[in-house]
DNA sequence: CTGACTGCAAAATGTTTGCAGATTC
DNA sequence: GAATCTGCAAACATTTTGCAGTCAG
């Protein structure tokens, strides 16, 4: 796992596509336009994207591609460590860039479902200690606080989004 | 929220009811043995359960209850943050009993799909301090770990089960 | 050329919802 | 007694799957 890396983020998507294509020869797996064309577009935003949202996107940029394969496509990236997956508390996923970005935690408000993304490197090390600790090996990992953000955090009770 | 307190296990159940009771009442919502029943419930467990798991033990113990209603009381208990909601990977939401109990972070190994729990202080302890280093005021967490446990980290890639 | 991949549409899940009747306060 | 809750079944949304045709290597 990535605990921390900086890279010139120009160049992290082109870091990435080789990294996806030696794997995939490695797997015996196939270099699709469709799979590059989903990798290119995660790493084109800097936020979490769903499966729907990355779909109408790509069909947006002219891109034919269907759902069925996008999803499959997270998959392979997923198992790559492309990308990563987190549960935001909505009904669907969430995806991210994964390769050469620094770990980060979300903190999203039960107000206004707001979504802030915070890196500290203190934390990713505490991880890995954990993790050696344990005997863990870490390949990715997922971290969410859910509560009130600045805006919101009287003392008055969330409005039960959750 | 707890960043881990510490309490007899056999008294946190009580609490927590109790907890419960009256939150309810304040919000004029009522305490129907369905509700206790599914509190309980997940009290008794000691591990992550999905809606449907939950379900069918009621109905194993003997308690009438339908799934629309262990849905609803589910997302109650969320509400009054006496479960918490963790996405393991899996394609069901997992919840747990969450009052009185000690925050941890769930390690799933991508091979055997095993889920190690770890409690650690100092993790509490960072994450308090980066919610007030942003003005965040947090509710609940989850932190997920996915890779692979001791007996699965050679250097084999995974089964890709994520 | 061959096996892997795509798209489609249909299926499978997991979860939510509307409504009539039961229940709590 | 009134409003809230429950259960049912139907609706939903998201994700998965099977299959015939397509395409990368």
């Amino acid at each position: 796992m990535n605990m921390g890396k900086k890279e010139k983020p120009a160049k992290i998507t082109r870091l990435a596509e080789t990294q996806f294509r030696t794997g995939m020869k490695e797997h015996g797996l196939r270099c699709t336009s469709e799979r590059i064309a989903v990798l290119q577009e995660i790493y084109r935003s800097d936020t979490h994207l769903d499966a729907d949202e990355l779909f109408v996107k790509l069909k947006n940029r002219g891109v034919g591609i269907s759902r069925a394969t996008v999803y499959h496509t997270l998959d392979l990236l997923l198992k790559f460590h492309l990308v990563s997956r987190t549960d935001l508390g909505h009904k669907h996923t969430h995806y991210e860039k994964a390769y050469g970005v620094e770990n980060h935690l979300h903190m999203v408000c039960n107000d206004c479902g707001k979504v802030l993304e915070i890196s500290d490197r203190s934390l990713s090390d505490i991880l890995e200690n954990l993790c050696s600790k344990n005997g863990f090996e870490p390949e990715s990992f997922t971290l969410q606080l859910f509560g009130k953000c600045s805006g919101h955090s009287s003392g008055e009770p969330s409005k039960y989004k959750n």
